[in-house]
DNA sequence: AACCTACAGTAACATTTATCACAGAAGGAA
DNA sequence: TTCCTTCTGTGATAAATGTTACTGTAGGTT
């Protein structure tokens, strides 16, 4: 079975695979489907088995602001975490490649986490890696310019499908930034110019991945 | 005893309370201590007991970004998760405020968890309210502009002394802000110009405590 | 082909923020 | 008092980013 919690999720002890199979539930999900909005009540953990969730953040006026890609193997920090007391989403979850999940219940978190080793070790590594994602955000907006942050977003791209092409439009790219599609054209115009990108309808190609690291 | 740990974090249990005493080594450190650098190695947890901790960001350039202040009853929610495998420190963290701290040894975290119900909710919580803080950081410095970020900053400041005045030189807002010093000089005069704070100096009263919020 | 739509390029201008330069005021120390 | 240092105010200017407006182009549809 090739999109097995077993197979995704190999640090799970068989009985916490089993566990996850009784108790949870397998859904698929087509691109563009919110599965979470702001404010919402958080009442199941999402393991994702398939596909890739974005993470971001909408300010008031509507803007959007990308924190993180979920992907196969991962789960959502902010819904392991919201205990017994289902609490409010602070993020908007939406699907960005049809993806397969798992929903688990948030009453069993606590209970898991006491019985399950390898549950308990997942959910604290989770978190660790996504605090220190966000930290990273916000070294990016607090630090630096717009060039520098499109740049670490392209790479990030290119990182995550592990091909140099990336396949966006500058409106794309621009919302996840928050910034406008004219300052990505002209940003991108000049890293043609400086020979880092090649441009093309719909696609980014990298030509030189180790720029500003 | 005013600074027990007793007192200070009511919700741990007594045995919690014994066994934390018994493992933990209290210590003071003055207003101006680097409790923990950036890349640094992390041994302890940390439980503030009395004073004040900043918790930053630093930038290649020096410059530093606020997170958030640890207070008493608090602990430092990135020494927390980082498990067994003591891992390098994200983060900066410097004494604002002369403080009595218990330092825990990291490796007792796991077997806490496990043993103790009131530490493991402690943990948890810390984590889950240190994230929502951060993902705030994110929204201000996406979506905000300057003179609005200031608003709030000093309100949270407000807040956390339970006072309406703020006493910081522009220049230290300046640096957690990330910006310069004129720049705040001339937010300041266009706040006290619209009748929302009184300046000083070394000062800052807040006149209407309910502006942008 | 003719048409339509989404995407990309770019100039001109507005706004925000950063930087430089300098002046004055408050408060402490000699 | 006089001197010194730190803090604050403010103008002038630069740089980065956002906004408006318009053009062209690629690709699909009819």
């Amino acid at each position: 079975m090739q999109n097995s919690v077993k197979n995704i999720f190999p640090n799970f002890s068989n009985e916490l695979v089993s566990t996850i199979e009784e108790n949870g539930s397998q859904q698929n999900f087509e691109a563009g489907t919110i599965l979470m909005r702001t404010g919402q009540y958080i009442k199941n953990t999402v393991l994702i088995l398939k596909g890739k969730i974005k993470i971001y953040r909408e300010g008031e006026d509507g803007g959007e602001f990308l924190m993180y890609y979920l992907q196969p193997g991962q789960a959502c920090a902010i819904s392991m975490i919201c205990t017994a007391k289902s609490e409010k989403s602070q993020i908007m979850a939406k699907v960005v490649e049809d993806v397969t999940v798992m929903m688990i219940p948030l009453q069993l978190m606590d209970k898991w986490m006491m019985e399950h080793r390898s549950w308990y070790e997942f959910v604290i590594e989770t978190y660790r890696s996504r605090f220190e994602e966000v930290l990273e955000v916000v070294d990016n907006i607090a630090f630096r310019s717009m060039d520098e942050r499109l740049e670490f977003y392209l790479k990030r791209h290119s990182d995550a499908c592990g091909c140099s092409e990336v396949k966006l439009s500058h409106q794309e790219i621009a919302t996840e930034l928050n910034t406008s599609r004219e300052v990505v054209s002209r940003l991108l115009k000049k890293m043609e110019q400086r020979g880092l990108v090649k441009l093309n309808r719909n696609q980014i190609e990298l030509l030189n991945t180790n720029f500003t690291n």
